[in-house]
DNA sequence: CCCTTGACTATCT
DNA sequence: GAGATAGCCAAGG
């Protein structure tokens, strides 16, 4: 079948999403290497729309620390306002975060792989 | 099987 | 920084 990719794919996606703490996020890029397939990054998108359960989707942001919605658009506004009501400022369209992604990737890693030896 | 479509990314002008 | 270009890869027509 088409989703035996999906089966696979899918839940792993929802994995990390849901890892993702309030007032950080990662980029499509990151959640899809992080749930074990790098360069699926716009299979994210949709895995994120599959899910059965509500996720924090608004975490989930572009590498270039823009929303990948178009500005205006019903998405992008309803993104960004979740955002900032987790503190996320924007500054003329260009995401505010300070490098609050990496201390989350870091605690990701050790939740999903456990502690790494030195 | 070929072609198009993305809530993508990296790189070069 | 804005465009263009080229990889990427599953899905759907």
């Amino acid at each position: 079948m088409a989703d035996a990719f999906r089966q696979k794919f899918d839940p792993a996606i929802w994995q990390v999403v849901t890892q993702i703490s309030p007032g950080s996020v990662l980029s499509y890029g990151q959640v899809a290497a992080l749930a074990g397939f790098p360069r699926h990054a716009r299979m994210v998108s949709k895995a994120m729309g599959r899910s059965p359960e509500a996720l924090p989707w608004h975490r989930v942001v572009s590498a270039n620390n823009r929303l990948a919605f178009d500005q205006g658009s019903e998405s992008y506004i309803e993104q960004a306002s979740l955002l900032k009501q987790e503190g996320i400022t924007f500054k003329d369209g260009r995401l505010q975060v300070q490098d609050q992604t990496e201390s989350d990737r870091e605690s990701l890693d050790r939740m999903l792989w456990g502690p790494l030896k030195d």
